[in-house]
DNA sequence: TATTGCGGGTTTT
DNA sequence: AAAACCCGCAATA
């Protein structure tokens, strides 16, 4: 069946720079970095990734030995095992997202984004099952991933004594599906279409949880909270939204997010270099006319408050359950100016019960809440810069519009990503020491010498380098990236948090600040690097 | 019923 | 030969 896709495979990512490969290309300047899954040894560390659910681009991560959701190999992606033959290496691959054959539009102006079964059976019957918004006649159907040269994106998972090592090829094409934990819950509830009454009272619960979280908020550490913000902006905020999607569960979405205007569509960075739209006919397409866009006015379109109240002003129940609604094509157009009177844009993870509020770009720019969330009076451009570099997902990459180049059409998303790059290099540049790197390359010496990380795939050759001319400047603090409502992996951060290892809040938030979700070399990892250990694939 | 991992096997490059 | 993919099986939730 995806015999066609072998017969015929997409190639077309090849020799671009947004092909795969170009988030890692970031980050290859380290020896740091200099593992690769299928070496014969990868070096012993003992400081660890926090876990990142939605990794994307080229990464590599390590986690705990012990990381539940690393010994669960779990993602937020759609992937299934893949047979690589190599039993001491796990390879899965992504299945893509289930998405409507018509491309339909909710209300919200989200499209929908189901996530496809894990077993073929049960993928089998989703597709072509009808679209679960009502108002909509179109079907299920898989939009495949394809954004490993053609092929789906590949994670490969490792385990050694000592940690998990995580490595991921390709840059998803395609939106993210819901999150695991959503769609299990809509499973377990035993159907997709409604569930408002469970909504709400998980809403409720959730607004508790989070009164009781932002009592522990000092426990809170950068590192857990720019992956948290990071997450929330690449999930359900500024990129999914502008990317056309959210995160909410698709057959309740609540994401009230308003679209843009259509003034500011388009508004992407001219590709560096001539490149081939992925065969994505429809898709995309349909989302140009509302998505990847960027308010026009982002600096007074915004309320940047962030109280965490059960009540009405968390969200409206009418804007969260609004499948029953009529399909409004236009209603990014035609409600753009009620934007600000409405609540902030929340979400509810039917999984965990939380509530998200939506981080929505215009809150993002604001210049009010920036200076908050930096911590940084300053505004100058390396500074800023840095603010866009929480996340490689295909989803922020949005976030990195150039404002003022000329229009481009929205084909151009793999392109933008080029631009995140582009200032990924530059936090690579802030983080690079020379002798460092040095030491960690000699204690790789002999043991591979293989080409950069970035280089090693054949997607990559035709890849131009970008030069690291915004070099930062002081290290980017982002304690105050906090947003207790959306923190939605509070367990798992205590854990990290309680980590002896990182008892010094000083070298978290500074070693470990872009190490989240983005999939930042690990220069904290490399600097616990015993050289002369390492873990040892027995067989191979 | 679905997920996850394993592994034999086939096809394509 | 390597990689991608298909399929069935078993354990598990």
């Amino acid at each position: 069946m995806n015999r066609r896709r072998r017969s015929n495979p997409i190639r077309v990512f090849q020799a671009h720079p947004s092909s795969p490969g170009m988030s890692c290309r970031a980050y290859s300047n380290g020896a740091a970095t200099d593992w690769d899954i299928n070496d014969s040894a990868v070096p012993r560390i003992s400081e660890f990734d926090p876990f990142s659910e939605w990794t994307d681009g080229h990464c590599r991560l390590v986690y705990r030995a012990d990381s539940e959701e690393a010994k669960r190999h779990s993602s937020g992606w759609a992937m299934r095992n893949t047979n690589n033959h190599n039993v001491h290496i796990l390879k899965k691959s992504c299945l893509g997202v289930l998405v409507c054959s018509l491309r339909c539009t909710l209300p919200s102006g989200d499209t929908v984004h189901l996530r496809p079964a894990i077993c073929d059976k049960a993928r089998k019957k989703q597709q072509g099952k009808p679209c679960p918004n009502r108002q909509c006649t179109g079907r299920l159907e898989i939009l495949p991933c394809r954004g490993h040269c053609g092929y789906p994106v590949t994670h490969f998972w490792r385990h050694t004594e000592h940690a998990i090592f995580f490595q991921a090829k390709g840059v998803h094409d395609h939106p993210r599906p819901e999150a695991k934990s959503t769609s299990e819950a809509r499973r377990t509830l035993g159907s997709g279409r409604r569930v408002r009454g469970l909504a709400v009272l998980l809403a409720k619960e959730a607004a508790l949880g989070n009164k009781l979280m932002s009592l522990r908020e000092p426990k809170r550490q950068c590192s857990e909270i720019t992956n948290q913000i990071s997450r929330n902006i690449n999930t359900s905020t500024i990129s999914e939204p502008d990317a056309g999607y959210c995160s909410c569960p698709p057959f309740e979405c609540m994401c009230s997010y308003q679209q843009p205007l259509a003034t500011s569509l388009h508004q992407f960075p001219p590709s560096p270099t001539t490149y081939q739209q992925p065969q994505l006919p429809n898709y995309w397409p349909q989302e140009s006319s509302h998505a990847q866009a960027y308010p026009p006015d982002i600096g007074t379109s915004v309320n940047p408050q962030y109280d965490f109240n059960i009540s009405a002003d968390i969200f409206q129940s009418e804007e969260i359950f609004q499948m029953d609604q009529p399909l409004k094509p236009d209603f990014v157009h035609g409600n753009q100016s009620n934007d600000i009177a409405r609540s902030p844009p929340t979400l509810l993870d039917l999984g965990s019960g939380t509530i998200h509020r939506e981080f929505k770009t215009e809150d993002y720019w604001n210049p009010s809440i920036t200076s908050i969330l930096t911590n940084d009076d300053s505004n100058n451009s390396s500074t800023s810069n840095s603010r866009f570099n929480l996340s490689q997902s295909p989803d922020n990459s949005q976030l990195l519009i150039n404002n003022n180049l000329p229009q481009v059409d929205q084909h151009l998303y793999m392109d933008a990503k080029i631009d995140d790059l582009a200032f990924n290099v530059q936090k690579s540049h802030y983080y690079h020491q020379p002798s460092l790197e040095n030491n960690y390359r000699h204690s790789f010496e002999g043991l591979d010498n293989k080409i950069p990380y970035a280089m090693d795939d054949k997607c990559l050759q035709n890849f131009e380098h970008y030069s690291s001319s915004k070099a930062y400047t002081k290290p980017i603090y982002q304690e105050e990236y906090i947003d207790l409502g959306q923190y939605n992996e509070y367990n798992n951060f205590l854990s990290v948090c309680d980590n002896s290892k990182m008892a010094n809040d000083s070298v978290m938030f500074t070693d470990l600040d872009f190490r989240i979700n983005s999939c930042v070399p690990n220069i904290g990892n490399a600097q616990n690097y015993n050289h002369d250990t390492f873990d040892v694939m027995s067989h191979q």
